[in-house]
DNA sequence: CTGCATACCTAGATTGTCAAGGGGAAAGTG
DNA sequence: CACTTTCCCCTTGACAATCTAGGTATGCAG
């Protein structure tokens, strides 16, 4: 993920991740892009980050994936949200909020 | 630095020290101490993350270290941000922003 | 049939953090 | 006085997530 300053966030990926996932399927490059296109180019996932992640979180059992055909009618791997996974986007979300407010705390500071 | 799940948002490091330091000169124990007051106890720095974390920003002019007296009476290493650590800080929370805006934009997604 | 965009993957290096240690000195306690 | 706690500094080794930089294969447009 990179964003002018590249290392900033890690640990937002899967967060962003489930999030792409929970509005239905979608195979990697396409949730790569996705978040690309909704962040307003902000945040660009580098595949050599998303392919790891994606892997990462199906051995987790936070999704599950199976073959398809894309849009462009080129073999690939759709992912989806399990039970577990939408647990999982839940409590991200949540530590996100917590995270988020205490920076935003941090930062008041005057 | 934690936060009940601990790799959450490495990279705001640096800028919460430079934040923090902008109130003026502290020593570095202090500084863990006041971020994690300033944060309702949310984010947690480490010792271990703490103390390399200034060493690399003195390295990059940032801040600059100077020995004192702590309130306690004991030695202590007091840094304060340089001007290049205030243009730092400016653009560490210009990012900050940045990226966080464009993460909840991928959230917000309905 | 060449070139490009799509779509997947991996190896290696880098980086920041954490866990877990250690040391010394002031202040508080019995 | 001895003893413990707190403060304040530091380092080493491991780990985990990411990036860089490669690679493969296929469909489509020209």
């Amino acid at each position: 993920m990179t964003a002018t300053k590249a290392e900033l966030l890690q640990g937002t990926l899967d967060l962003l991740i489930l999030k792409t996932l929970n509005a239905g399927p979608m195979h990697g490059y396409a949730i790569a892009q996705r978040i690309q296109q909704r962040s307003d180019d902000v945040l660009v996932v580098e595949e050599g980050s998303l392919y790891p992640c994606l892997y990462r979180m199906e051995e987790k059992g936070w999704i599950a994936a199976e073959w398809g055909k894309s849009d462009n009618n080129r073999r690939a791997k759709y992912y989806s949200l399990t039970r577990s996974g939408r647990k999982q986007l839940e409590e991200e979300t949540a530590i996100w909020e917590r995270v988020h407010r205490a920076i935003t705390l941090v930062l008041q500071t005057v």
